[in-house]
DNA sequence: ACGTTTGTTCGGATTCAATTCGGATTTTTT
DNA sequence: AAAAAATCCGAATTGAATCCGAACAAACGT
């Protein structure tokens, strides 16, 4: 009846638990992501789950915070490094790295990406979006012709949307036309020349 | 057990039950979606439901298909006048259209997009990006400066995931920061800027 | 018009995964 | 080391998805 870990092997039963999700999901897909598979990849009873979950959709949206932040993690990270870019590299940069991040562990957290209809439900993108809002802000301090832009807000939105969904997309499915590369210069370009143009308006 | 329908009554059935299922998921939500509530909001039994789809995921699945094909000649039908527009413009009209066609029918359709867990795997996306981008080449061809951009294929495969994305994400969970017409504008000058600074280039 | 065959509908019976429960086992406390 | 608390477990329960065979309706041959 999902109580609160005490000691310390209870919290990392939770760990294995998360984990052992991640894993079951990755390997048999959605199907093979039921509470017995979960269990037996993490090396617990089924049992056990309940101890600390409420139900399975809790595992779920333990899984989505652990990704979520990791990936906040990386941006606070890289923050400092991108911020001295100019807009097109730090979003090259930011994307390359956020890439990697999606393949670590034998492409453990894309696998689960894919299975999609199961993970974004649960991803506290919000917090992603956040860190990527601020990202935008410090870079902008750096580089005050940005702030003459008017409709910063907006626009920074369409960016960080817009780069987080197509990346994903291509790395699910990817196109062979063209390569993964080319999908984050076209997006790194985007956002570029959007700033240089609007900005040689003003 | 799937059985094709041959006698006017069944397809009607089919198609009853379809839209049961469209209702069931825009006002119950995720958990509404059951079988008994699926065949209840059809106003059909539930073994009749097993009549002519394989399993729950198959209503899904032709959902999904729906939505798809109605999008697509949705795409289709303003095609024609979109093509004589800007890239901006015809950006801006494809966009304001797309959301009234997800608003129709008292927001059946984005209701339901927002149990995106449920839809988003079963709509069939590469029949309306391949609709988009017939557009995107059609429209080139009128305005034959385009195609003189050499990554045309890449940077369509961004503009169009990008919007799409964008845009269903905006109206599931409005920003008040802006409103939906600003975010319409913004993906439209994106577009349009990124055209505009590297035709300058060449 | 009527019996036969084929198509359709239905809701109770079955199956299978999620969740519960009560006791066994391990750790902490006294 | 006994008692208490925390943790672990897997057999039993529950409920939703799916199956199935009887009942009903349409089409068809005579």
């Amino acid at each position: 009846m999902a109580r609160k870990p005490k000691q310390n092997r209870s919290q990392n039963t939770v760990d294995t638990i998360v984990q052992g999700a991640f894993i079951a999901l990755s390997k048999h897909g959605a199907e093979g992501a039921t509470t017995r598979q979960i269990a037996e990849c993490a090396g617990v009873g089924v049992g056990s789950i309940y101890e600390y979950f409420e139900n399975k959709e809790a595992i779920f949206g333990a899984m989505g915070e652990q990704f979520s932040r990791e990936l906040v993690a990386l941006i606070q990270t890289a923050a400092p490094s991108l911020v001295r870019l100019s807009l097109r590299d730090a979003v090259y940069e930011l994307i390359a790295q956020t890439a990697e991040f999606l393949r670590k562990d034998n492409e453990l957290y894309l696998r689960c990406a894919r299975e999609s209809a199961l993970m974004e439900k649960h991803v506290p993108f919000g917090q992603v979006y956040r860190a990527l809002a601020d990202l935008f802000i410090q870079h902008a301090i750096k580089h005050p012709e940005i702030l003459k832009l008017n409709n910063l807000q907006t626009m920074a939105y369409i960016f960080i949307n817009s780069g987080m969904a197509t990346m994903i997309r291509y790395l699910n499915h990817p196109n062979p036309g063209f390569s993964f590369d080319d999908l984050a210069k076209g997006l790194a370009d985007m956002a570029g020349h959007y700033v240089e143009k609007e900005l040689s308006q003003l």
